[in-house]
DNA sequence: GTCGGTTTGTTCGAGCTCCGAACTTTATGC
DNA sequence: GCATAAAGTTCGGAGCTCGAACAAACCGAC
């Protein structure tokens, strides 16, 4: 039940109908295929001649097609309907700052490609490399249509201007990438927040995500980010910059952060942080018995491996850091209680010991823990690129935007 | 643009469209009456017919009026249409721990009775006493239909069960509310929380709205909730407990909260942590000035007035509350990003000396500050009571939930 | 006083959509 | 071979908006 925005609205018409139904059966037919038109009927309470006439339309727009015929006890043998999966093609980019990922989908998010490369320092020349990778692909991929180019990044996009803002991970200022790679390429680009698109991505794609309309992604990499799904739509804010719980102060004196804040969530519980707690843990014990004084800091992948290994040194800083993601997850939870709230990043790896300790924090200092269930993200890049096709189609399957 | 639930929708049919366009027009009347049809062509983007034959079943149905006639330079003059301000009665009702309010309003939050009684401590007693009062104000002031009755609640209201959870001022325990008093008065009930009733009331009836999406309500009373209104709507996470910002740490290690964490947001901002502080400010320095070692609590109201007189230590006390009250809302402003922050509570009595310090807080802690405007609530029982309104009216002025 | 120009508001047929009943198609079992 | 049953199609009816034509109401110039 939203207000009726009157600066931007739009009106019914017949044709609203027809489209609303069309988005219904759609949906019914992704989550149930494959499905007969008899059962479409009794999913989605039209009349039989009218799921007739829908699936008609939407076979000859190629996004169904007619499939096996079904076996009954009695009566006339139904014929299935499910998806066709290539009617759109997906250019899907997971821009990192060390490296740049590329994928083709198809319409299910099934990659038949999967190629990086660095991520180039200087924008300008990120973006000509980006857009020659994306022609190439397309070249080497030839497909009916490709419906967009959806592109994930550390950083905020401004509502408007669809310009990146807010990157520091990648050291880039306010930047237009969405213009020059359009032109470049010929296909639409949409652009979203790495956080925002793995919320999407366990939305429109997810595994155990029946009726769940509020879900939060927590990305953590050397930040962390936040990305909400409330009332089963993403929450950008005003501007597109909602969502940097990362800099929300835990410690109110705690070390200073780059954004001006002190303490901040990111600054405690990132893998830059873990790297920070295990350079510290080597330099307090003077005589330490590995007798290594090395302040060069380790690598936080380095750290996970040692962990892995056992190595107690690495296990304690990992252990500050859940206790710290922990404390963080809890103000979510407690702040917006959704039914999931979805872990991203390495750390994921370690997950049967930072989950624990996560959970015990929530537990302890959110008394609605109750209502939602912590879980990590099986593959980051895989999250992020499902999250950029979600992006390009979730047009197509989401609910008309009525009044 | 928001995912179709598959496990609740509807539907379009011929209807569908009507009803979209109605709200439509019903929204763009309010917005600009007394406005023509000729106008509403205009705004709308329908046909001069349509808007014609949409006009005249409003008006058939008392939705709206016409009013006087037009100049203009040249043509037919125009008739105006205006909202029918007395289409719909409500009962709007404001629970406090101490007092509860009730108010007869009309469909344009004008109150036209407005009397309070004390809160029963006891639940049935104050369901009991309550529908009385209520019987009573709807005899005393009858109307052509009453729409239903509102009511404001400092606690959370379950989603599906509509059940009163986690009121911890009121001491109550789990409450249905809703079906005694609908059984008494033979009115519908809809139960609201007091931030949420106060959001909706700005975002129906603030002043300065317009395209105004996001939008965050924080109430300042012995404890802290916030109501959230993202993307035009209501935020209630998937239990109804969403906006329990209140309970997150500021202070990892503070003092410990009912609710089980330490540190607590309104452990440290609210009315009940200013009189903490007040206390705390007497007996700390042993041979203090005044030589009043009373430990006897001050209420909040005589804080806030010894402020008004210029009272040092009350103004040094309100200061620690006002910090801390700034340090919690730049955590929503860095999250959340909304347009509107809006502070609701005894405390935006002394705004002028509270706001500043709550403004330098969340100008140093969130880089995102420039995107929210943070303004102070006019009266908090009047907020709350046209937050109700809101409630029972917004399903004939929101967009209809399609799909 | 009348007539052209202008704007508001109404009327009515066309086109689209869903509904619902009747019909066709295709299967099983006696 | 016939009754039964279920899937899917056909077609007239009703509701809605659109768009053009029309009626109403007003101003100012001649």
């Amino acid at each position: 039940m939203h207000k009726i925005n009157l600066s931007k609205f739009q009106v019914a018409t017949n044709e609203t109908v027809r489209d609303i139904n069309s988005r219904i059966m759609l949906n019914l037919v992704r989550r149930h295929q494959p499905v007969s038109r008899a059962d479409l009927m009794r999913y989605s309470g039209l009349q039989r001649s009218t799921v007739s006439v829908i699936a008609g339309r939407l076979i000859a727009d190629r996004w169904l097609r007619e499939g096996a015929v079904g076996n009954l006890p009695r009566g006339r043998r139904p014929t299935f309907l499910h998806l066709n999966p290539e009617r759109c093609g997906v250019i899907g980019v997971d821009v990192q700052p060390a490296r740049t990922t590329l994928a083709v989908s198809n319409m299910e998010s099934q990659f038949s490609a999967l190629e990086s490369m660095p991520t180039a320092r200087d924008p300008s020349e990120f973006v000509a490399r980006l857009s020659h990778r994306i022609t190439d692909l397309i070249r080497a991929h030839p497909k009916k249509s490709y419906e967009g180019i959806g592109i994930s990044l550390p950083g905020r996009i401004e509502v408007g201007s669809e310009r990146l803002i807010f990157a520091p991970t990648l050291g880039w200022s306010e930047l237009d990438l969405k213009t020059p790679i359009e032109r470049e390429t010929g296909l639409p680009v949409k652009l979203e927040n790495a956080a925002n698109a793995c919320a999407l991505a366990e939305l429109w794609s997810g595994q155990h995500i029946d009726g769940v309309n509020n879900l939060v992604a927590v990305t953590v990499s050397d930040d962390i980010s936040v990305g909400m799904i409330l009332n089963g739509q993403l929450v950008r804010g005003s501007t597109g910059v909602a969502g940097e719980f990362g800099h929300v102060s835990q410690v109110l004196d705690g070390p200073k952060c780059r954004c001006g804040n002190s303490g901040c969530w990111e600054m405690l519980a990132s893998n830059a942080a873990a790297v920070r707690y295990y350079a510290e843990s080597a330099s307090v014990p003077k005589g330490a018995i590995g007798s290594k004084s090395d302040m060069a800091t380790v690598p936080f992948g380095d750290i996970l491996r040692l962990v892995e290994q056992g190595d107690p040194r690495a296990c304690k800083a990992l252990n500050q850091m859940a206790h710290h993601l922990g404390i963080g997850i809890a103000m979510l939870v407690t702040g917006l209680a959704p039914d999931v709230l979805m872990v991203v990043g390495e750390v994921t790896r370690v997950w049967d010991k930072v989950g624990p300790i996560v959970g015990e924090a929530v537990k302890r200092r959110s008394f609605t823990h109750a209502v939602t269930r912590i879980v990590p993200a099986g593959s980051e890049v895989q999250s992020r690129l499902r999250g950029t096709v979600a992006l390009v189609l979730q047009k197509h399957f989401s609910a008309p935007s009525i009044a």
